[in-house]
DNA sequence: CGTACTTTTGAATCGCATCAAATCTGGTGG
DNA sequence: CCACCAGATTTGATGCGATTCAAAAGTACG
């Protein structure tokens, strides 16, 4: 299902919309990330589609490129010793693998899980731009220490142990106000809560038996009444 | 076990070393992030001692102080719902709690799970020598970024299933070659691992046992013969 | 020497992974 | 439009492994 060449070699065949035509106003609406990103490096910027399953990086590679997602999903993932993915970071309207500015390699896989359309920049002017621009340092940083954060509510997620406690918790801590609208399937995302699939299914339903869930659709509310 | 007052009333009476003595080239050898601090900043540091189980900050604090680890150990943790302690990070010679710089008020609590000495730095100071020292700079997005491949590896191991594989990915992940000598108890190495104590032996007896892993004290082998 | 904690082993229980299978869904091509 | 197909959703049955409770032995520290 992956893509056999890098996107480096793939994208030169296949930018569809010449860089002019981006209305950058109207897209910091969908990507904050963008509104981050310097005239002078938006003008350096490569718009590029992808469609589900391409590979846009490999472990490995050089980091050539960093990549701002504007529509659809890239996901970051390793191989187990099995042969099984695990999706390591999920980025939709957002940049991906932004903690590889700063190593010559890439330590994941990028792929993209639907069709898409992203934004390259160049690895090296990115890099300068963040020395000479220091709005757009500030708003990097301040990525990089929500992503920090981001990862430790993952971490503490998954040492919890039953499976309603991870529901629970992502809908907490993901969510609004104990109320959150899937952006995935339900079988990826008992992947992202390290549990199979058949157990995030009976775990719905028996926080849904118990009175402690409600389930509209790809909306999921906690009730109040049984919230820790 | 927790200590009742913060760690910024607390310290005032507990200052033992005036700074003057620190001998900062020496330091960095054990603490190398030391290096990093420019001279302008070393000077607006307090040294402080603490003992185990004293509380540093808390939950909802105001953001005031950089924690830098000399000698010790500090933790990183919350509470779940049950009222146990997760672990999110543990710093030994290192910043801890780096992800607090920009934002208002801790998200977590913070402890020194053994007689410590540290190193406090006024926020704001450390803001504003970010802004003016790019070779600072450059050093704690270089610590940001680590952070976030190390905190991606622990959702990696977190993620796997069995016992063993969790204590196979620690050591090939955390460890040099596959030897790494432990710097906790196992106890504590359990819960980093999302594991009972019971569970983590009984893991490690078996590989024991299956030639896979050798045990010498606090360091462990992985047998080139087995690993995967 | 006593105390608190870690280390270690045992036994019972529970929950999740796994395998299997049926249904549902969205998208494709005839 | 309908048939079809791949993948997601859902439920059932089974086995294994981790948690839990219990207890003994080892260890560090005052």
């Amino acid at each position: 299902m992956l893509c056999a060449v890098g996107f480096d070699q793939y994208d030169r065949n296949h930018m569809d919309k010449p860089l002019e035509r981006l209305d950058w106003p109207s897209l910091t609406a969908n990507v904050p990330a963008a509104a981050l990103i310097p005239v002078g490096l938006r003008n350096l910027a490569r718009q590029v589609s992808a469609e589900a399953g391409m590979t846009l990086f490999r472990t490995g590679d050089p980091v050539r490129s960093i990549y701002l997602v504007l529509h659809g999903e890239a996901r970051l993932s390793r191989l187990d010793r099995h042969g099984n993915a695990i999706i390591l970071q999920r980025s939709r309207g957002g940049f991906i693998a932004e903690a590889s500015l700063d190593i010559r390699n890439y330590h994941c896989d990028a792929t993209v899980s639907e069709s898409s359309s992203l934004l390259m920049f160049p690895a090296s002017a990115f890099r300068s731009a963040l020395e000479s621009e220091p709005a757009f340092r500030r708003g990097w940083q301040s990525q990089l220490a929500s992503e920090i954060r981001k990862l430790r509510a993952q971490c503490e997620r998954l040492s919890l142990n039953g499976a309603e406690d991870r529901v629970n918790h992502y809908i907490e801590s993901e969510g609004t106000n104990g109320v959150i609208c899937l952006d995935q399937t339900r079988k990826s995302w008992a992947a992202e809560l390290g549990l199979s699939h058949e157990a995030l299914y009976r775990a719905l339903r028996r926080m849904q038996d118990a009175g402690w869930l409600s389930v509209e659709g790809n909306q999921l509310t906690l009730m109040p009444t049984r919230r820790s």
